[in-house]
DNA sequence: CTGCCACGAGACAGGTCGGTCACCTTCATC
DNA sequence: GATGAAGGTGACCGACCTGTCTCGTGGCAG
């Protein structure tokens, strides 16, 4: 059998040339504004390559919430967020310095997850369940820094955080530019009143 | 000339039915995953009819997005903001108690202008434009509420308010029934911090 | 050298999209 | 009854969609 076949984590394989062209344009333009011709012309790569690693667009799809949760949640937020502070309080309050500079970008494309869970409308629909699901994986990573900040209820403050997060993402991409800075200050009240030891 | 035509208001009017049928439509499947032949089909009318009262698409969704304003910002979140609260704090506050019934319902289709200006991801488009200014024109009506509330920057306390407003129906869609209530929970903090008298 | 297979190029199928057109019925007015 | 406009009907257009298929080519294994 050929090696580069045997080879699922090939650099330049085109798999991921392709999950990366997608990755880029339906982050920017919304999955049902890109069709898989501009991906695969994109990717610089024939329509069936496409179609023998991924079994539909769906699937397709799909992977790239996956690069995004990797790319963004972890590599980007997270990281960056653990690089700021020490503290979990302080790491929770970081997550909207990181948001400023993110807002600050000229092109802000928004949160993936929240937008393709717009854009699929079926509540059953496996593409808008994984976006749930990778919204709660944030969730989650918010839920231990909570319970590390020595918060009553986790779960619940987590939920309260998240929804300064995503309000503060919309109101960005309406034009509010310290949208981030905002949803700071409110995050600072709620860290006054219910954690231990703020930042 | 005829009477009809004369008479735009007339209630059984074909633009009136369209746009119903529109509203429902794209409220419930966005304006992507509603063709216009849905529309017509929906609206039990020729689709001459409809391209007779609307240049394009873009032209019926602008109409909806007016429509929607009325129904929903004016008649529905303000008329019932405004009967179940006397004082502007409590009416801030009243907006998560009605926002705790809307998300009980069986199918949340969230909120209109957010998936509109989703969907339309050219920050340019005439759509997207009217999608923000729809959002602004809410907002304008919790400023003037915290402005008779007597806080020290109603604009900016708009700002946030409308970012816990947002955030919570993110949430809602995503699942969370009680959305509403940790919005207002935060509400309550931040009057509480922000306003003279609280409800 | 020969066979194999991944891949590129591009045509193709079947459907839907927004939007247009010609033709016909209905109905109020004169 | 004649006239004229509004609206219904359905065909139609070009563009785009997802997904399939064929054919040619280049590189590697035996």
């Amino acid at each position: 059998m050929a090696l580069r076949a045997a080879d699922p984590e090939s650099k330049s394989g085109g798999r991921d040339r392709i999950l990366r062209a997608a990755y880029e344009l339906f982050c920017r333009f919304g999955t049902r504004g890109v069709g898989v011709d501009t991906v695969v012309a994109k990717a610089k790569v024939a329509k069936m390559t496409l179609y023998r690693h991924f079994a539909t667009k769906d699937d397709l799809i799909l992977a790239t919430l996956q690069r995004r949760e990797q790319l963004w949640t972890r590599e980007w937020l997270q990281d960056e967020v653990s690089r700021r502070a020490d503290t979990p309080a302080g790491q929770m309050l970081a997550v909207f310095d990181v948001f400023g500079e993110w807002f600050a970008a000229a092109e802000l494309e928004g949160c993936t997850f929240i937008n393709t869970m717009i854009e699929f409308e079926a509540t059953d629909h496996p593409v808008r369940l994984a976006s749930v699901q990778h919204l709660a994986n944030i969730r989650n990573f918010l839920r231990d820094l909570a319970a590390a900040a020595g918060v009553d209820d986790p779960d619940g403050f987590s939920r309260k955080w998240h929804i300064l997060m995503k309000g503060s993402i919309i109101s960005a991409m309406e034009g509010d530019r310290l949208a981030a800075r905002r949803a700071q200050e409110i995050g600072e009240l709620l860290l006054e009143r219910h954690a231990v030891a703020a930042a």
